[in-house]
DNA sequence: TCTCAATTGATAGTATTACTATCTTTATTG
DNA sequence: CAATAAAGATAGTAATACTATCAATTGAGA
């Protein structure tokens, strides 16, 4: 069987829908690329229009600026993610096992390698433009406006889905809120630090140990966790 | 007794040292209130040039750029910050209160309040940049090159002094360097996220309680770290 | 098939940014 | 008092982040 997951996005994030033609598709696909490639403050819109074969003006069409794209590919990331994240631990009747999908999920293991077509978005390289990139999102100055046109949405929606598995798992646990934002930002920021900083984890290239790097991510992610929740008292 | 730390800056960080002269100390001074106030994306050479009295080419005669110039005020903060760590934490027996005072440092509780004279760097302001801009110090593109040069010395000694204290806790704590980074970072993205999206805690202006909102935070930090560390296994 | 409207392309223009260069003035120091 | 270093003044440049305008193309309905 075949399907395809429409991510549905909040209007405040484009001007024109990106998913509604075929200009704004390939705005979206290639962007990721870009961005994944050269980095975000590098990233220009003409940079981006003469990959695409198209103008700037074009893609000033469909994004007010390039602040606001990345929202819009940051945001997607976290629908979706909430998505596979509510598809995974959908019927599990063991609250434990689901939260070992979301660790899972946080790295992305263990996810639906759909189709590789050209028209497909980049989620590897949306991944680590999450992991540089994403918090530029929120850290400006211009955060509480930005936040009251609900372009944050997702990422709280995603934070307050694993806040909820957390408290199915440990109902008296009185941080679930904190436990689940802390967990993603600790998520990604091990993971940019073992890429580029190993020295600020113990989580490096130990090529002795028996288990892959982010086999021991997974492994200190989970200590974290079910340590808090599994504590005597709070 | 009246005495003055002075942090020493690895001289990569500058074209010309800002503490040898008037001008290379108000250009400090003054950028860590201008970007305090209207954040590091918006603040401008020539804008600080126009605050100070000076020009922008004078300014370029002391930092690079004005990321070199956020890294050396992040730098300077996490060097304060080692300082007051080491001291406050020096000939204490109890190592379990050594962690407290960690953390509570790390929140900017009990610092020195020493003099705040106009020639004093603004620590207030300064722990607020940390907060909202200091990951840009790294997540850029070029930050392979930046840590050749060592510039993310200061982070990383910090990180490798709260990871030793953690292994006198704990001795057999094997993510000694992970769990303080971390630490550090938690700390500082759940402040952002109190701050200005507190929907992703439990940290908020809930104003009936007892304790202010600093104080849950460290509540949440505290519980954190210590069920962490004090884990049956790990 | 024609027409209207929407989309895209092509081109140009502007204010600002992030610098670099040069030359003069001022201050310091031996 | 001479020499030198720091700072000021001024100018200039390439790139960025847009905005504006108009023409060409397309496609959907009458």
């Amino acid at each position: 069987m075949e399907y395809t997951v429409r991510v549905r996005m909040n209007e405040k994030l484009f001007l024109r829908d990106p998913e509604s033609s075929d200009l704004g598709r390939r705005i979206v696909r290639h962007s990721i690329r870009l961005i994944a490639d050269i980095g975000f403050e590098e990233m220009t819109f003409r940079k981006l229009a003469d990959r695409i074969g198209t103008t700037e003006a074009s893609i000033y069409r469909y994004f007010e600026n390039k602040h606001r794209l990345l929202i819009y590919l940051v945001a997607w990331y976290w629908q979706w993610l909430e998505y596979q994240v509510l598809f995974q631990t959908n019927n599990l009747a063991d609250t434990r096992e689901k939260l070992e999908r979301v660790l899972r999920l946080l790295l992305l293991k263990d996810f639906p390698e759909s189709e590789t077509s050209m028209d497909a978005i980049d989620i590897r390289a949306l991944y680590s433009i999450v992991i540089q990139e994403s918090s530029k999102a929120y850290l400006t100055h211009h955060v509480t406006q930005d936040n009251k046109e609900q372009l944050f949405k997702p990422y709280k929606d995603l934070c307050r889905r694993i806040a909820g598995i957390i408290r199915e798992y440990q109902p008296n646990y009185p941080y679930a809120q904190s436990r689940a934002s802390s967990l993603i930002e600790t998520a990604h920021y091990q993971a940019f630090f073992m890429k580029y900083l190993p020295s600020l984890t113990d989580l490096g290239t130990d090529s002795n140990l028996p288990v892959g790097n982010d086999e021991r991510l997974l492994g200190f992610l989970r200590h974290l966790l079910f340590s808090s929740l599994d504590a005597e008292n709070f």
